[in-house]
DNA sequence: TCTGGGGTCCTAGGACCC
DNA sequence: TCTGGGGTCCTAGGACCC
């Protein structure tokens, strides 16, 4: 059987286990910038703030309804997910942690699993403070709908719902709408609308046939896992595939200059994130995004692979593509309002291939490490190229961040 | 004025190989 | 008139997830 824990509204209740007063409040979480809200608690749903919400537009709303709002703090909700882990580690070493608030389990107990459950979900409770929900069933699809039902019902499932038997099973497929299944989205809900169906019963009685020719081999995946036939496993531990450095410019810009800075910047993070984790890059995919909101201005959404000869983590080789990159990207009168760098095909810096007829600088490793020591040692003071954004005349918007309680020592928790 | 960020997986199509 | 088949790798783009 497997087991998925979902912490409820995890951002909006991590910020309530340090600050009391938040307690009964309704609480709205923002995302980076402060943009839009991407974390409510259930007084929040409740009042009819929407997920996404720009927060520009519900400033008001918030107010007439005393919702708290609150700056995303990712070191808190990191720190309090891997102490959630831990706990649930402890009751089975079979574990794929499937997000920042959610895990799957693989379960190999005998008897009981709705107790099992209550144990779990107790014991985050009581350790963290943290509510949790805890859906199980024969196989991952399943038990995220199981999840979904104990979320839905606290009162009468206690926070644990268990899929154990064809009734249940048939009866919660017919109770779940094809939005809420994992894995269709608003793109394959239209198609499969169009084949008839609503509910998440209806796709599984779509002929296999039908799917593998209309559809893909990820829809049939995920019939068979739905038909309580395990198809989908627990996922091992795995390196990263891809390092991701991208963000929403807090205005848009049309001068290359200035978008060259940033890129560079985003870099220069890329490969810091690269060495930190000891892998190098083979390639790296620039990405440069035109205002979508704006309706009347032209738009240009581009992205461009760049590919190394030998793996690389260097800041400077980076930053030397990702700028000579986006010279060959930038349309003039275009308003760009994002960018990024991805770097890809990571592999470990023990071993790396490196190129027959070029040999790695060596003379950069060691700068790199000694940048890295600087910055590690003069936290916030960082050493930089002169490429990037010295002046640094942007700043991420936060103007309502609550403290680092649990990673940095000069915010810790007092007690009065 | 102000609309997130970081990931994974799959497919199609092209280039190239024997 | 007739011109194979099977495979890999790469890239771009789409869809989905939280």
């Amino acid at each position: 059987m497997y087991a998925l824990v979902d912490c409820n509204n995890f951002y909006a209740s991590c910020e309530r286990v340090f600050n009391p007063n938040l307690q009964f409040s309704p609480i709205a979480i923002l995302s980076n910038n402060d943009g839009c809200v991407i974390s409510r608690s259930d007084e929040a749903k409740a009042l009819g703030l929407p997920m996404g919400a720009p927060i520009f537009k519900w400033e008001n709303f918030c107010k007439q309804n005393n919702i708290e709002i609150l700056s995303s703090n990712y070191p808190l909700y990191g720190d309090m997910s891997s102490r959630t882990m831990e706990i649930l580690k402890q009751f089975t070493p079979d574990i794929e942690v499937y997000s920042i608030d959610e895990a799957f389990l693989k379960l190999n107990i005998l008897d009981d699993y709705n107790a099992y459950g209550i144990q779990m979900r107790q014991r985050i409770l009581k350790w963290l403070g943290l509510p949790t929900s805890v859906g199980i069933a024969p196989t991952k699809a399943l038990s995220k709908i199981a999840n979904k039902i104990a979320r839905k019902y606290p009162k009468k499932t206690k926070g644990v719902y268990v899929i154990d038997n064809e009734n249940k099973r048939i009866k919660a497929l017919k109770w779940t709408k094809l939005n809420d299944v994992w894995g269709i989205g608003s793109r394959l809900e239209k198609r499969l609308q169009a084949k008839g169906c609503k509910t998440a019963y209806d796709f599984i009685q779509l002929p296999d046939a039908l799917i593998l020719k209309e559809f893909s081999i990820v829809e049939w995946r995920l019939k068979k896992d739905l038909q309580g036939i395990p198809t989908l496993k627990l996922e091992e531990v795995k390196n990263k595939q891809a390092i991701a450095t991208t963000r929403s410019f807090e205005t848009t810009y049309t001068d290359l200059n200035a978008i060259k800075e940033r890129i560079s910047t985003f870099a220069a993070r890329c490969a810091e994130k690269l060495r930190a984790q000891q892998s190098s890059c083979h390639s790296m995919v620039i990405l440069l995004r035109s205002d979508r909101f704006d309706t009347s201005g032209k738009q240009h959404n581009v992205s461009r692979c760049v590919s190394f000869s030998y793996p690389t983590n260097s800041t400077l080789t980076l930053c030397n593509a990702a700028v000579k990159t986006i010279e060959t990207m930038f349309k003039a009168g275009v308003k760009y309002k994002r960018a990024g760098v991805i770097v890809t095909g990571l592999i470990s810096n023990t071993n790396k291939q490196l190129n027959f007829f070029e040999k790695e600088d060596t003379k950069q490793l060691h700068l790199m490490r000694a940048i890295d020591d600087l910055n590690f040692k003069y936290n916030g003071y960082k050493v930089k190229l002169g490429n990037q954004d010295l002046k640094r005349t942007w700043k991420m918007k936060q103007e309502r961040l609550s403290p680092k309680y649990t990673t940095n020592f000069d915010e810790i928790i007092i007690v009065k």
